[in-house]
RNA sequence: GCCCCCAUCGUCUAGCGGCCUAGGACACCACCCUUUCAAGGUGGCGGCACGGGUUCGAAUCCCGUUGGGGGCGCCA
């Protein structure tokens, strides 16, 4: 194969959305593969989207997600004489008319508002005026063959194509017509794009053959997005910007490795696997046909491998932002060293960058965060819990200070009690930490320090005289 | 109403006529490990939508049924 030519051409809505994102990979990596070239078209001949802020956080996700595109990115808008132009052709060959028809009237007259354009105008024999817009004179008889690599062939009756809109009585065109002239034009090969576009598909083409390319591109539509309730993935019901996934604390890596997953599988049971290895193996042919749920428990799951595979360097380093803005203690209180200290047993257990500061508040608030159900269940109904406090206060005064101290001395008062350590130590992290998990407790008393356990113990005990344990 | 697409565990998939007693992963359940929670280990649950063909042989090929989805805009 030459070295084939792809684009992503979305439409810009103000953010990426995930399915776009998984467009845009596909197309890269069959770029990449092959060694080929992919464009970025701004698809914003509506005037409504042509605005610049709409494109950058399309241009930011895109370099996020480490897609980049080759050349300069184009923009349908300011390509405006190009579809001029190719409609005035059309227009001289009189393979379109002009059309006043309105919405209402074309709904009107068929009684049902989704059952496509009648032709009413056809023969009118109208011209340009402020309220027509340019329509191509489809085919009456006859079908477009859709070459497509992964759905084959697919056959469209012309007879149930109807006369649609080149250009808008606003004199703007529409998609169908700049998307085919752009595609031609810029000497696109593979057309890679969702399978809601397939059924415009036919009328791209005849298009683009009237206005003399006779040379089809390879059209390859991929199996759509879907909910839970396997219908296509839309910007009004669920979280789609892939921005919203990025501040949550999500890795590029990970977001690129599971939307490669939807549609298409590297070789082996792998499915964690280096981006230049599936654009080693990549292949369109290979992409599946029928649509594909996106698993947030799956790409949680993802992460959290891509999460643990960082060297903690690097994961205190990707961690901090999430430490630094919007942290729930005063930003002075954030100690480096001490999250430095914890980190490795952090790492182990997030999903997401947006979980790390849940696991180690503890040690930047003044005062723990006691959740109630918490305090429940680690103190309240614990029977022992005031006694083990007032040992684990008295052993933690005088012990030596690290780890294998704390958990001898934390040993010897369950001991006492006859609890398990598990259940004595139930009480202390609550205390300290205000949460029933995080991470292990001798290594999270050890980085807290003497003074700032000893205070927090004392102030549940002190809760503790208030309110007696109560087992239920 | 018309056109089109799709169909393997709950989910994502492997499978491209015999290697399938259908493999892996997520989720779920149990057990082990254990300093809570994770991670890890072991095991379990669970699927070729249905009906006809073709063939010595079908998850794989063909037809139909059913089910699901997409589209039919002077949005893209």
């Amino acid at each position: 194969m030459t070295a084939p030519r792809v684009r992503f051409a979305p439409s810009p809505t103000g953010f990426l959305h995930v399915g776009s994102a998984r467009v845009a990979l596909f197309n890269w990596m069959f770029a990449r593969h092959h060694g080929g070239t992919m464009a970025l078209r701004i698809e914003d001949t509506d005037p409504a989207r042509s605005r610049d802020e709409l494109v950058e956080g399309i241009e930011r996700t895109l370099h996020w997600l480490a897609l980049d595109w080759d050349g300069e990115v184009v923009r349908q808008s300011r390509r405006l004489h190009l579809y001029r132009e190719a409609a005035a052709q059309l227009s001289a060959e009189g393979l379109t008319y002009w059309c006043d028809c309105t919405r209402e009237t074309v709904i009107a007259r068929a009684g049902t508002p989704t059952a496509g354009y009648d032709g009413w105008c056809r023969d009118r024999g109208l011209s340009l005026g402020p309220d027509t817009a340019l329509r191509l004179r489809t085919p009456d008889e006859g079908e477009t063959v859709v070459h497509d690599v992964i759905r084959g062939e697919v056959h469209f009756d012309h007879a149930s194509l109807e006369d649609f809109v080149l250009v808008r009585a606003d004199t703007t065109p529409t998609f169908l017509l700049a998307n085919a002239v752009d595609d031609a034009e810029m000497g696109i090969t593979h057309v890679v794009r969702g399978e809601d576009l397939l059924a415009s598909t036919p009328k791209a083409l005849l298009v683009r053959r009237a206005l003399g390319h006779l040379d089809d591109p390879v059209f390859a539509h991929l199996p759509l997005l879907v909910d839970e309730q396997r219908r296509k993935l839309s910007k009004r019901r669920h979280a789609v910007a892939v921005e919203e996934y990025r501040e949550k604390g999500y890795l590029p890596e990970a977001m690129r490795n599971y939307l490669a997953l939807l549609g298409w599988a590297p070789s082996g049971d792998r499915e964690i696997v280096p981006i230049e290895e599936m654009v080693a193996e990549f292949e369109l042919e290979a992409v599946n046909k029928s649509p594909a749920f996106f698993d947030r428990q799956k790409l949680d799951h993802i992460n959290a491998e891509y999460l643990r595979a960082l060297p903690v360097a690097t994961f205190v380093r990707e961690s901090l932002p999430w430490l630094m803005d919007d942290a729930p203690w005063p930003p002075e209180n954030l100690d480096p060293a001490a999250f430095e200290a914890v980190a490795p047993l952090v790492q182990a257990r997030v999903r997401t960058l947006g979980e790390v500061p849940q696991m180690v508040d503890f040690l930047f608030l003044d005062e723990p965060n006691v959740e109630e159900d918490a305090w429940e269940k680690g103190v309240a109904r614990v029977p022992a819990a005031a006694a083990v406090l007032d040992d684990a206060i008295a052993a933690f005064e005088r012990c030596h200070w690290d780890p294998v101290a704390l958990h001898d001395a934390t040993l010897a008062v369950a001991e006492a009690h006859g609890l398990k350590l598990a259940k004595a130590q139930a009480p202390i992290r609550v205390a300290v930490t205000g949460r029933t998990v995080g991470p292990p407790l001798f290594e999270s008393l050890n980085v807290l320090g003497r003074e700032r356990t000893l205070e927090r113990l004392r102030a549940a005990r002190d809760r503790l005289a208030v309110e007696p344990s109560s087992p239920r």
